[in-house]
DNA sequence: GTCCATGTTCTTTA
DNA sequence: CTAAAGAACATGGA
């Protein structure tokens, strides 16, 4: 569920409830979503002051009274959401954050998902590349520069650029009329530019409309988001291009499933496409 | 039963 | 060293 536009709306809904609040106590069903797996979470967190929650890339990132952090991530199908404290806890609630009069809970499935805890180290770690929206546009054509791999695949790694998932890279290469195939090397510097362009524009858009609920996102109210109805390509394989009518195509890479017209995106480098 | 899933990391192979 | 491909993690829905 969660990319940037996600974890952004997360963060934003989440933020005004638990800023400048104690927690009162944790409750962990499962210290295995912790990493460190045998740290006392609860002992770190007991009476602590929440004063600032952040997002760095697809990280959630808390910062306690202490000037210590720990981040979640919602993986694949994490939840992090307030409920009142005699609310149902259903199956997959791992982790119970107490507040005065409300709760934060940590759900999630697959558990793919989980909290680091990070001390005084910094949220990015090192191994994290920049955040897409406030990159400049000739950044995107170094970093790109760097690698031989797919522009789809290159754009999924979080070490080359920070927060982007499967839908909105996929949207971004669609609105920049970018194939997922094209080598990222050989993506020019003006369709790089414009490639950073719709990277922000379509992830400001996302946020606007409180991200893709596809299966079960939902921010820290419950609420879905609806930006699912103007995907032009993720999950439309074979309904029209919005922009051409061409048939939408799916293929694989990076063992991802892949969406883009086949009329609309084209490849740099000539020849024909995949 | 089968295939697929908004993510990340590790192993194998080239 | 780079990188491609595959598997792994764990659960649920269509």
């Amino acid at each position: 569920m969660p990319e940037l536009p996600e974890v952004e709306t997360v963060v934003v809904t989440l933020r005004p409830r638990v800023i400048g609040k104690a927690v009162i106590d944790v409750v962990v069903h499962r210290q295995d979503v912790i990493t460190p797996i045998d740290l006392d979470f609860r002992n770190k967190l007991q009476g602590r002051t929440i004063i600032a929650l952040d997002r760095r890339g697809k990280r959630i990132v808390f910062t306690l009274d202490t000037d210590e952090r720990f981040y979640v991530h919602l993986g694949m199908t994490g939840r992090l959401i307030i409920e009142r404290p005699d609310a149902e806890t259903l199956k997959h609630t791992h982790l119970l954050l107490k507040f005065d009069g409300f709760e934060v809970r940590f759900r999630d499935p697959r558990r793919f998902g989980g909290v680091w805890w990070l001390g005084r180290a910094d949220p990015g770690e090192g191994v994290m590349g920049p955040e897409p929206l406030t990159l400049r546009s000739g950044q995107l054509h170094k970093l790109l520069a760097t690698t031989k791999r797919a522009i789809k695949v290159a754009l999924l790694d979080q070490h080359l650029i920070a927060g982007l998932g499967n839908i909105y890279v996929d949207e971004a290469l669609h609105a920049s009329g970018i194939h997922p195939l094209t080598p990222a090397n050989k993506v020019t510097a003006k369709r790089a530019g414009t490639l950073t362009q719709s990277i922000k524009t379509v992830l400001k858009r996302a946020i606007r409309s409180g991200g893709s609920s596809l299966r079960d996102y939902v921010d820290a109210n419950g609420v879905g988001g609806g930006y699912q109805k103007l995907h032009h390509v993720y999950d439309r394989k074979g309904q029209p291009c919005r922009g051409c009518t061409t048939p939408i195509k799916r293929i694989v890479l990076g063992g991802r499933s892949t969406h883009f017209c086949p009329n609309c995106q084209t490849r740099s480098g000539r020849r024909t496409q995949a």
